[in-house]
DNA sequence: ATACATACC
DNA sequence: CACTGGTATGTAT
């Protein structure tokens, strides 16, 4: 390891370069050289994904590199790592030959289409928008802290086998998130280990919010720790910067609930996510809102920086020579067919610094599944194995209550001691979520497994739901015309996302559903134990890490009139939640609620290809909403409404 | 539609 | 000591 210290610290290794004669794939298999090169990969995988994250600086990272190497190899859980790195080398190896071939062709027409799309999206180029990300610095950690102070000072850790997260000190061993605890150990051999407690992170996560709701009441949460602001308005009106609009509410965060944030503020949600890391723990960052700033600032942007470039994608990247997001550029006529039309368009959209500038609360983006998994000791009996499958199903229960909704697909997921992972699915002839159910449709492929691989041993077993189908009651009561919406929404997040047919054919996949489910929402509605209650407040804690259930804060202003404002519909003249997407998706019911309330009646229950609205599409221009949010509309361009992945 | 891989926190 | 859990999305088939 003396020999790798400092040059290779930062990046990911060098692929080999497939030779200039023989384009496929042997070169990899080199003997000599590639054990050694193999082992660079696997290294750096190990390192893991935080190793671009903050207070990792100062953190000498061949060592650290080598301790986890030591600790890990010889585990299955290595050779499973060491088995995929393996694969991946392969698929590269792939890609670079895919190249070679390009590169004897005329890419001129992939050159061409590719600065076509440069000039179409720089036409959606918005500039107009203050949008901020806030990230709650080491936030578990910094909320057990505030029960521990005596701990700021030494080096520990939330969670149990694996990371959480950890404070700062503990980073500076080379501790972080996602990380084995042994693994943690090792490198720290003090590190305090404290156990989660997702209410107490949950309660404070709504003390942040509290702040937020102030700066921009339809604040998005991205995470229990993470949220986008639009601050446009709020400048507007106070006459500030957005530097020092971000400052003071950070300042206020801090005052208020001695929790310390980071913030980016740019001109789109993507570029604002890569600026709240640049200056963390408890800093900000501006980018400019001027085009040859943010072209500047991309150009030399690693591509591990970007949400949505991950180990994998780094690796493959950088081995047909994009390290940084202006590299893009050089390469983009091969961009397309080596990645794909997804992951082409969104190193378009990153080479130029697009983003989306929308920010809407989470509870308006519709969600696509409902699951839960667990690991346990090797299991391989099929009587425990039924057992574990059984308890699985009721968690699922639990959770598919929570949620309020049905599924009409169960995955069944599957790991194997050796952590290879299998998933199978079956499509249930009713949309299920009672334990019973689900249990008796995952069971066959269970067996089926069992069939496929004889006395496989497993190490986790969960369950998910997909296809969702809504129980909550307001939307069934908002679907049939009896009450506008407010709050809870099941409907599609589409927004301006060009290509409006795509949603449409999937919204009257669900509406055909709907007359069916109605009844069955009320039914589980009307079993009111008390415990639609209990479960979202405090009765057993949500754990989640990801994006969270609760609706923002309503601002003080507005707390002692509810629901102070209502547009009309011009459909059926009831009155509507003054909120652009549910009036838009309010609009959609209305004109396609005659054609499915005759599908009801003819009790046609299934496939009724009459609810088919053509909604038409000019109603979205000049929604009433954009103007009351002072946000000009968005470029009808290819400006993506994704929430995580940015890929569409 | 199904299976699998990747990514994020 | 002993490598998570929940959700979303992309590609290949």
């Amino acid at each position: 390891m003396a020999t790798n210290a400092s040059s290779t610290e930062d990046v990911p290794p060098e692929e080999a370069q497939p030779t200039k004669q023989n384009g496929e794939a042997n070169q990899n298999n080199k003997p000599a050289k590639d054990t050694n090169a193999g082992h660079e990969s696997l290294k750096y995988s190990l390192l893991g994904p935080s190793l671009t994250k903050a207070g990792q600086d100062s953190v000498d990272q061949s060592k650290v590199s080598e301790i986890i190497y030591e600790a890990s190899k010889g585990s299955k859980f290595f050779s499973r790592e060491e088995a995929k790195d393996k694969i991946l080398t392969a698929k590269i190896s792939h890609i670079l030959a895919k190249k070679a071939r390009l590169d004897k062709l005329d890419l001129t027409r992939d050159l061409r289409a590719a600065d076509t799309l440069i000039a179409q999206l720089e036409l959606s180029r918005d500039l107009t928008q203050h949008i901020v990300h806030l990230d709650c610095d080491a936030f578990y950690a910094a909320v057990e802290l505030l029960d521990r102070p005596e701990l700021a000072d030494v080096p520990f850790a939330v969670g149990g086998g694996v990371l959480t997260t950890c404070n700062y000190v503990a980073r500076k061993f080379g501790c972080r998130s996602g990380m084995a605890g042994f693994v943690a150990k090792k490198l720290c051999p003090q590190l305090v280990f404290l156990p989660l407690n997702f209410e107490k992170y949950n309660a404070k996560a709504a003390e942040v919010r509290e702040v937020l709701a102030e700066y921009d009441p339809r604040f998005e949460s991205a995470s229990i720790d993470e949220a986008y602001l639009n601050i446009t308005e709020y400048c507007a009106e106070k006459g500030m910067g957005p530097a020092e609009v971000v400052e003071q509410m950070r300042r206020e965060i801090h005052e208020k609930t001695k929790i310390t944030v980071s913030a980016g503020i740019a001109a789109n949600s993507k570029l604002a996510k890569i600026c709240s890391n640049m200056n963390k723990p408890n800093g900000q960052f501006v980018l400019p809102s001027d085009r040859t700033a943010i072209m500047e600032f991309m150009r030399d942007l690693p591509c591990r920086k970007l949400n949505g470039v991950g180990r994998v994608f780094e690796r493959e990247l950088a081995a047909v020579g994009v390290k940084t997001c202006g590299d893009i550029y050089g390469q983009r006529q091969y961009l397309n067919q080596l990645f794909g039309e997804k992951a082409y368009e969104f190193l378009m959209t990153c080479y130029l610094g697009l983003g989306r500038t929308s920010v809407q609360p989470a509870e308006e983006y519709e969600r696509k599944s409902v699951g839960t998994e667990s690991t346990f000791k090797d299991m391989s009996d099929p009587v425990q194995l039924r057992e574990k499958l059984r308890w699985t199903a009721e968690e699922l229960e639990k959770d598919m209550r929570r949620a309020e909704c049905k599924g009409r697909t169960l995955v069944l997921k599957v790991k194997l001691h050796t952590y290879e992972v299998f998933t199978r699915q079956v499509v249930t002839p009713k949309a299920v979520y009672l334990a019973d159910d689900l249990y008796n449709y995952s069971l066959p492929i269970l067996a089926k497994l069992e069939q496929e691989r004889p006395g496989m041993k497993l190490r986790l077993m969960g369950l998910r739901c997909t296809h969702l189908v809504s129980t909550k009651k307001p939307d069934t009561l908002a679907f049939f015309g009896l009450k506008p919406r407010r709050t809870e929404s099941a409907g599609s997040a589409d927004e301006q996302s060009g290509s409006p047919h795509a949603k449409r054919v999937q919204r009257d996949g669900e509406w055909e559903q709907w007359p069916e489910e109605a009844l069955d929402g009320y039914e589980l509605e009307m079993d009111k134990d008390g415990t639609s209650e209990t479960r979202e407040q405090s009765g057993s804690p949500f754990r989640r890490h990801g994006k969270e259930v609760l609706s923002n804060p309503t601002p003080k202003k507005a707390q002692s009139v509810p629901e102070e404002e209502w547009w009309d519909c011009p459909i059926c003249s009831r009155p509507q939640a003054a909120n652009e997407r549910l009036f838009n998706e309010h609009i959609d019911l209305c004109l396609s609620r005659q054609a499915i309330r005759d599908t009801v009646q003819q009790e046609a229950a299934l496939s009724s290809t009459g609810s088919t609205g053509t909604t038409p599409e000019s109603r979205r221009s000049g929604s009433v909403g954009e103007k009351k949010r002072g946000r000009p509309a968005h470029g009808r361009g290819p400006d993506p409404r994704q929430k995580k992945l940015c890929f569409g």
